[in-house]
RNA sequence: GCGGUGUUGGUGAAGUGGUUAACACGGCGGAUUGUGGUUCCGUUAUGCAAGAGUUCGAUCCUCUUAUACCGCCCCA
């Protein structure tokens, strides 16, 4: 037997269901924010992504699905979607034709070749959101804000926000170095992984979490320390709309992440559900300012956040969150033998037509199977079809709830069948 | 990339180095040929992830591979 690739997964039934609400719940509410949608292609030359998400990141070292093509370009399928979005802003000279800022969103599909977990695939779907051309910290709150609502709308409770700044590349630099100055000497007190990442990138070590406890963490350098008197002002600001959006958020001065383009403000969004596993942010971003500058486009600040869904299909699932999914038919057809079938089909059509979600029998079962059938779909109104009706065009129709069994005109089955389905 | 635990019908699962692989649910058919959801009867894995090895014999022991889950790294 063929099976799936390794981490894919296949959407259907109920899952199916509770996943289209969410997208829906999604496209509706970026409408109300009116961000603008876009859709950039899966694969794009490696260089992008290279330079994007940052040469020396794990993303683009070890996890990018990288092919050549048969004209022998270098391509990547993409890890994350900002680079795409921000390769389609400059591309489509977006800094002069539209009013700015620029406010985007997209959705779909990414690939990492990574090691498979329970919220973690290596085909895998993000939501997420970016805005060029502000650099008022309003952009950075609104951001922030999106992920927050969303999860409001669905009745999520468990969700922690986490914010930290990073300062501008100035304030980075000079965090950096302090960093890497107050470790040296204490490298060997490290576990194996902080070692490593003292080399490749030193502010992850402030996130490790076999560490964690030790003094040398806590006496570590602050950023807030190192920001300049401008990324402050900043920070505060963001705080403060944050507050006025009346959204609760928790300032984590340990928070770094891990792709090499962000600037002042990084955050996440993590489910804190019982049962759920490592697995558990939700959602992450911050800011980038120079990021459409070190892809060819002109200086541009942008901030943004993505949103994995698989992670947020789970959290729903594991908060039971009731979401209004549809799972009754308003009819069921029974055509009592062969010769009823063109005139039930007609029936059929003509009911989905008018709005009622309607099935038929497709397997010649007789009536109490079919009547088993119609009680397995959750049918409200059984309708049964034989010579009679086909003959006086007067329908038989059980309301599959009380048993109670109707004789209506056809032409009067729409509006009987309006009135007794609330929809 | 590293470490750990699993993988038995459509589903949940029991089980043993040796004739026909429990049990339950579901499906299909019938008892009841224009009215069901109860009950009863029949039927439903030449098969225990795939391949190789050990053995007289393997679903069970060994190895390899695949895959899922858990942890690390990293990330959403």
């Amino acid at each position: 037997m063929i099976q799936k690739a390794k981490g894919t997964y296949d959407v259907f039934g109920e899952y199916g269901k509770r996943l289209l609400y969410v997208e829906e719940l999604i496209e509706g509410l970026m409408e109300k924010y009116n961000y603008e949608y876009f859709r950039t292609p899966i694969f794009e030359s490696s260089n992008l992504f290279h330079r994007g998400v940052g040469e020396t990141t794990d993303i683009v070292t070890k996890e990018t699905y990288d092919f050549k093509d048969r004209g022998n370009r270098d391509m990547t399928l993409r890890p994350e979607g900002t680079a795409g979005i921000v390769r389609s802003y400059i591309e489509n000279k977006m800094y002069g034709s539209h009013t700015v800022p620029v406010k985007a969103w997209y959705y779909g599909p990414m690939f990492r070749y990574e090691r498979p977990q329970s919220g973690r695939f290596r085909e895998f779907y993000q939501f997420g959101v970016e805005v060029f051309g502000s650099e008022d910290a309003l952009a950075d709150a609104e951001v922030i804000s999106i992920p927050v609502n969303l999860f409001k709308l669905l009745g999520l409770k468990g969700i922690k926000v986490n914010i930290n700044t990073l300062g501008d590349s100035e304030s980075r630099t000079l965090y950096r170095d302090a960093l890497i100055e107050y470790f040296k000497p204490y490298i060997d007190e490290l576990c194996e992984d902080c070692k490593e990442r003292f080399l490749k990138n030193p502010l992850r070590i402030l996130d490790c979490k076999v560490d964690k406890d030790n003094p040398i963490m806590k006496n570590a350098p602050k950023t807030i320390d190192y920001l300049t008197e401008t990324s402050k002002k900043h920070f505060e600001e963001v705080r403060s709309y944050l507050d006025s959006m009346g959204i609760e958020y928790k300032v984590d001065t340990n928070l770094v992440r891990g792709l090499d383009y962000y600037t002042h403000t990084v955050f996440e969004v993590e489910a804190s559900v019982e049962g759920f596993g490592s697995q558990n942010v939700l959602c992450g971003g911050g800011r980038y300012d120079n990021l459409v500058e070190t892809l060819d486009g002109p200086k541009t600040s942008g901030v943004g956040f993505a949103l994995g869904m698989e992670r947020l299909m789970t959290a729903i699932e594991y908060e039971k969150v009731d979401l209004p999914i549809i799972n009754d038919i308003d009819c069921y057809i029974i055509p009592m033998s062969e010769k009823e079938k063109e005139y039930s089909l007609n029936l059929v059509m003509d009911l989905r037509l008018n709005g009622f979600i309607t099935e038929i029998d497709y397997n010649n079962r007789n009536l109490k199977n079919n009547f088993k059938q119609a009680d397995r779909l959750n049918t409200k109104f059984v309708i049964i079809i034989g010579e009679e009706e086909v003959k006086s065009n007067i329908i038989t129709i059980k309301d599959n709830k009380s048993k109670e069994e109707y004789k209506i005109e056809k032409e009067k089955l729409i509006d009987f069948l309006d009135e007794n389905i609330c929809k």
